[in-house]
DNA sequence: TATGAATGAGAGTTCATTCAT
DNA sequence: AATGAATGAACTCTCATTCAT
């Protein structure tokens, strides 16, 4: 196998367990087991498992930026880009393999005092309000951003909680009523 | 040790341990060195791990419960309670030993496939609901509880992502508007 | 519950489930919860798990003596006597909750060293030896007891193995020759 | 430690524990110490301690027929092949670090419910069963064989049990006869 | 005498990581 | 560069027994 092939693979393999099991829950085994890949090969791409977390919020980190701003992007309105991004989101919690934010599941499941971890998470939150930001410049109400943003991961959250799609309904129409 | 004091020092031991380090990142090694007992004496009392933190969050969701109320009932007007509620949360978070929502906070961390854990988290959040709802029934602002459930838990799950002050002052901002 | 009563179901009850289980696989846990008695009652009628198997082994040796009497006495002749008890081990094996020889089962069990437990058992198979040297000493074949009581052996050992009727079938049919 | 000498040395050391002290007194803690090597490496090479029985059979089971066939082998005449094995027998309980029959000392530890180990058991002792079947064929004597099993295990039960000489003797006396 | 909590020691198993090939 | 066996440390849980009440 190839070495960006093996590299690949274990990203991919590790991307899908960690989300799909949880971060501690996935043991580098099973991945390597699912990828097909010895287990040396894993450690000469990473150093460690965390690297490889490191790696999977990362690759997140980029996916979900361009999709969100990708759905923005398909709206002229800023009030429109807003209420399409939490229509997006109803239609993430209404897929199959769904089992909440990349990132809010990693945030309760890592130990503290991993800096490099926690400033993962923040900063692509805060790539989602620099968008709700970017969003309302144009009808000059940036300072709705960080509302949206709670909004946002509100809806994350308690549909991760309560296992429904009321969420985030409720937290489109909080948005709807603050624009 | 102590007959009855045995228990005591493992639920509090317990609790400490993974409301700080999390439940998955607390040995039942560290537990009994720290509690100071015996490791059967540990399973002697709970059947397993998980037993230990069903104990854990039971006795936790009736203090949250309790505290909310008290804050509650120290206020008249709903508007005061609900607002009196949020800067409860500002309070707690302002303190030293502060690391999350308990209940958040094990949410992402317990694999999927234990209903009775993810049952005790969603239960807790309900009561939450409850609590804003009959803080509202006076005023016949009923259909707002839900709103202000998602401004509570967006409150912490956004300080908890980004170890600020500032997620819980927009989130009492925005209960203030809608209220 | 009276004293006598408390020792009766410790007893009873180890009994069965040593039987059924084994004596490595029950744990004390396991026989006081079945018998209804506290722990410290256990080790209050005995010392110790072994001393709780002395006594089933002991108890047992005498009912198992008692019943191979009871089937050689009723009939007159050796040769009808001795058939007679193979057959009343085909009757044994065919009962629902028959798992073996007591003594044998435990012979394997019973970690090298404890003299007092290899002593019981070979005291129990001694009876035995005897039993068949008392049936054939009217017809002076005293000699053949051991024969046969290898037979009895091999019956029992061979129908726990196999799982079948056929050993002592054959163990029969060898017998009746021998005589 | 050299690469393919640890599943060797983890192989040894178990087989030799679980024949001196059996199965269930033996834990793999006593396994890996004695066999120097770390407790992971044996959980490399077997995925539990019963696998690790399941080797040490049939290990067993292919050393005990190679041995019994070669001493069946040293001889031409039907009747000298059965009495050699008996002879054979009779060696080996003579032997410092005979404990008995490996099978048949297994069988009766293993809980019920282990269907693979049973019929592990099983198959070795229907391999002496078709060995003797195949002794006996050129003389037309097969129905004899299971008789002349019986009288094997009965020897090494007996023997077993009473620690002494004289079973393998009196098998080897009703082998003769039969015969 | 009867109890049930408390215990030290150990059970079997799995973890992330490294090393020799 | 790629491998798979080897590893120390830690894991959750259970054992037979004893002690305080």
């Amino acid at each position: 196998m190839k070495r960006n092939q093996v590299r690949n693979q274990i990203v991919e393999t590790a991307s899908r367990l960690f989300y799909k099991q949880g971060y501690n829950a996935t043991g580098v085994n099973q991945i390597i087991e699912e990828a097909g890949v010895a287990k040396a090969s894993l450690y000469q791409h990473f150093h460690s498992k965390e690297d490889l977390l490191v790696e999977y919020l990362t690759i997140k980190g980029t996916e979900t930026d361009n999709a969100l701003r990708a759905v923005a992007d398909s709206h002229r309105e800023p009030k429109g880009k807003v209420l399409a991004i939490f229509d997006f989101l109803a239609s993430l919690m209404g897929q199959q393999e769904y089992y909440g934010c990349n990132f809010l599941n990693i945030s309760s499941e890592i130990p503290t005092g991993t800096p490099r971890l926690t400033e993962l998470v923040k900063k692509q939150k805060d790539n989602v309000r620099a968008m709700f930001r970017e969003i309302l410049k144009p009808v000059h109400k940036e300072k709705l951003a960080d509302e949206l943003y709670m909004l946002f991961d509100a809806a994350l959250i308690t549909n991760k909680v309560h296992g429904d799609a009321w969420p985030v309904k409720t937290a489109r129409k909080m948005a709807e009523k603050i624009l």
